[in-house]
DNA sequence: TTGAAAGCGCTAACAT
DNA sequence: ATGTTAGCGCTTTCAA
């Protein structure tokens, strides 16, 4: 939102011109039906004084509205997409004075169905714009066609997909963060003798995995730096408590020479619960993502380090930028916003928000 | 800038309360000649109907300026106080909209009679609102006690006075940081046998040392965790780039246990120049803020890690923060406002900023 | 193709 | 103490 007030007023450009207002209203909104003549003037003249329409005056005058739809997976207080979610709220609150509503259509992340289901009926609403959690890649593409032959701009959100004609993207250098997640990790220590990575394991096939990019860094900078060290992939179920510390119990729990435990989602609370119970604490641990319970493991000790971002600025961005796009048709300042990657250790996180 | 827009108008508001538009805004900007009976009536439709002003429409019918002054250090491309000067740019470009100049008055932060003759010319503008970094205690009491005589908001910035009135303040906790960085200065390695810690020498007394508290955590962290590590001070200029190696030379060059050194100012990349041309590779050098130099011996590898803030974020942060309590005579969200510190190192300083 | 005029919601000067 | 009215800069009919 940059546009400077500026004291040269339509009036003033109107007068120079030998025009009257709604010429140069319709030169500047170039709704046609204006001779070239007056046209060229007007445009010189507007050059020439430096005229810039008072946005205010203008959706004052206009009384649009507009919608900016959110498909955003659906979340309990606490966990990843909350974040996201408080950060497009306050977007929210800031844009509607601009008369720019922000809707959020939800949906369940480990269903296909469900984030169709967000897509169609948002379609239907015919919005300004959109932003979207890309989290099937099919289904993605089959909305980026519909949004683009209605000339809806659309946004990606944490994770993008290429070949969809996307306005812009926010989130998060994946690879780079699993990169950087690796030396956090081995920073510092002996040559870890076994790494332990924990992941989800998901029974439906065909999902996007989200963090495939970031354990793909993090594989890279251990297969460069250490590459002796094995790597055990272990899988848990999140909501099953007692299979995850049995599957844990039969891993990390023997391990004898130091364990090294990351997680690549922002689940890693789930390993410091385990490891807290168990009185492990000779532990490397490394984690994503500034939730609350992995801010308390890392309080505690029992994280060593979280990576983490800012989804709530991030969030914020997008409709801030999708808001100027609609209201000033500017060209998105960079098409792909790369979020800084936060480190947090125990002696900075109280002051991470 | 939180104020919803609202369908309800000051016309439906007159017209419920059974009074005129005038009427209603004598109440809304509390401006007195108003019978009490008129006032009570008009503030309990107002409650009622949930009215919120339109600030924009409201701005642009009474076309009033405000005037935010900014009392910043001068300072070079690429030196500590430009990230701010350009979060002061670009929050003057966002609140022009809304009416609002924000001038900068600079000053030399060497200089106490630069710092007060930047303080008079900013309170003989009568600005509406000041943001000032107080790098002179006594100085910044003088300003202060001007300011609130004159019935003038201001806000603190970078560090604080804590005894005078401000509204706010933006900034890092610095004692904090101090701790911080000798975590990671530490951390994962052998105990140090000794840490150089280089610091400017500042030939005029009576300045106000803003890392003094930063130091002070620092020292603190060490004396808990490692009360054996030997703490040497190496005080350089700046500005005399031979005495510097001299310094160094006769320090940190004759080390032999492992080179440990940290700065608590911005200027680490002057240690790195040094250790760089020397050749000195088994080093752990920390040091402040993501200057390009800094970063650039992030990145070679000299400097381990940076911890910095974003005051660009900060500088418009308060811009905002002023902003709002100007137009909407907001009382201040919060009061002291720490910005997070941001660990950096050569994995994802890229994508600081 | 163009100009004139009536607002948008609010402020402020002027009446009463 | 209160109502009336003329704008603020721009958009949008409606005529011409």
């Amino acid at each position: 939102m940059k546009a400077e007030i500026s004291k040269v007023t339509i009036n003033d450009v109107a007068k120079a011109a030998g025009v009257s207002k709604g010429t140069v209203d319709r030169v500047i909104h170039n709704r046609g039906e204006v001779s070239r003549k007056s046209r060229e003037k007007v445009l010189r003249v507007i050059d020439e004084l430096g005229f810039k329409p008072n946005l205010y005056a203008s959706l004052l005058a206009s009384q649009k509205e507009r919608t900016i739809c959110c498909i955003i997976p659906e979340c309990r207080p606490g966990e990843f997409w909350s974040m996201t979610r408080k950060g497009i709220q306050e977007a929210a609150a800031i844009v509607s004075r601009y008369g720019v509503k922000v809707v959020c259509a939800g949906f369940d992340q480990y269903s296909v169905d469900s984030f169709r289901m967000a897509c169609d009926s948002v379609v239907s609403m015919n919005p300004s714009g959109v932003l979207v959690a890309p989290m099937f890649r099919d289904e993605t593409m089959r909305l980026a066609d519909s949004l683009s032959s209605s000339g809806i701009p659309f946004m990606f959100l944490d994770s993008k997909i290429d070949d969809a004609g996307y306005l812009a993207y926010f989130g998060m250098p994946m690879y780079e963060s699993g990169y950087l997640c690796a030396d956090i990790l081995t920073g510092g220590r002996n040559i870890p003798h076994k790494v332990y990575v924990v992941r989800i394991s998901r029974d439906k096939t065909g999902l996007s995995d989200p963090t495939a990019a970031r354990r793909a860094g993090f594989m890279d900078f251990m297969a460069r730096h250490y590459p002796e060290t094995l790597i055990e992939n272990v899988f848990i179920d999140p909501k099953d408590a007692a299979s995850i510390y049995e599957r844990l119990d039969a891993t990390v729990g023997r391990e004898k020479d130091g364990r090294f435990v990351v997680m690549f989602n922002s689940r890693i609370h789930l390993v410091a619960d385990y490891l807290s119970v168990k009185g492990f604490h000779d532990c490397r641990v490394v984690g994503f993502d500034a939730l609350e319970r992995n801010v308390a493991a890392l309080k505690d000790g029992t994280v060593y380090a979280l990576i983490a971002q800012h989804t709530d600025r991030q969030a914020l961005d997008a409709v801030n930028a999708m808001t100027d796009h609609l209201l000033l048709g500017t060209p998105v300042a960079k098409r792909d916003n790369f979020i800084q990657m936060d480190i947090l250790n125990r002696y900075n996180c109280d002051y991470y928000l």
